[in-house]
DNA sequence: CCCTAAGTGGGGTGGTACCCCATTTTGATG
DNA sequence: CATCAAAATGGGGTACCACCCCACTTAGGG
């Protein structure tokens, strides 16, 4: 890649990092070219699709996602470990306007590779907590990310705050405890 | 209201249903009002927002449902009323794609009629599923519909038999039973 | 230094939401 | 039944959007 194409891909993902931030996930494709100083045809070249670039901009915020779960993988009590961690996803979606759209909303083959690296992450952590007996086997890690997706963006009018109360009540369960 | 405009107005929810029910809830306002054989500026005035259309067009939908919960409300069993219910929910709202969209990321105010209604006729179901000591205390019905709603939102891709069992899964919770 | 291939962005196309206003239609009244 | 003012209508206009074509520019290896 040229170092002219590289310096403009640079500036299209921080400026579409500012507008999503700013807009949500339909930001105009158009005003980002504008604000990275960069013609629309030089966005869509780098960019086919609405969601590749999507993809581009949350990778940062994804790969922090997983960091943080290698740093919890060996923390002393896997069941907190991976609560924590899920809020922290929870918080990541729903302040961040957008990624929680993207992952749930997008083309299935488009929004993948986001979801696949996070899975990843929470795998092992699902996993611990699992054999430490604190939770269901049979609960799939991508279930887990996409009910806290989901709720991240049903509370994202709410609030971060909503957001983790749903998480907890989705947790514990609806239902009351019969042993 | 005259004549025409009724005319008018029912032509037009009739089409938007349609289109709602083909391309989702971001179907072209402007191709519902032309198979509606209606100006667009007749459909604007009929409608100021695309919420209020939609809101005109799971109308009947949200009827139905509330219908559904005084039938149930006397049924002999108070808990599996609720999770009847709260499936049909989730049915609708996946296979009525962007009723979902519509109850969760509408503007406060605008989805509010639907909400409410949906929630004042889950309101009986959750009360008596707490009496009968099978639901906590401490749910709110909005609560519950907001995480139906987020899961049919989630699961539209993946079709109603893994909105259902979203649902099963965020009932029962996810962490092991202690008792 | 030069030349070629990669990269660029202005401008075009076709689509959208929403609004203005001249024209038509309605239905209550004389 | 004829009249007519108010209500309703929709064509056309504006502004914006995504996306694409293609003549021009620029990087960077020989």
């Amino acid at each position: 890649m040229r170092a002219d194409a590289q310096r403009n891909y640079d500036r299209i993902v921080s400026a579409a990092s500012e507008a999503i931030a700013r807009d949500g996930a339909e930001a105009s494709l158009e005003a980002i070219a504008r604000s990275a100083g960069v013609g629309s045809a030089t966005l869509h070249r780098h960019f086919p699709s609405r969601w590749s670039l999507m993809e581009a901009v949350f990778a940062e915020r994804v790969d922090c996602l997983f960091d943080r779960a290698e740093e919890l993988r060996d923390a002393p009590e896997p069941l907190d470990a991976l609560v924590r961690w899920l809020r922290e996803v929870a918080a990541y979606a729903t302040t961040t306007r957008g990624l929680a759209a993207a992952l749930l909303n997008g083309p299935p083959e488009e929004s993948s590779t986001c979801q696949a690296h996070l899975i990843a992450a929470g795998d092992s952590l699902v996993r611990r907590a699992v054999e430490a007996g604190a939770v269901r086997g049979d609960v799939a890690t991508a279930d887990l990310l996409t009910l806290v997706n989901a709720i991240s963006l049903a509370a994202q009018q709410a609030g971060p705050e909503e957001a983790e109360r749903l998480v907890t009540l989705m947790l514990e369960g609806v239902l009351v405890r019969q042993g």
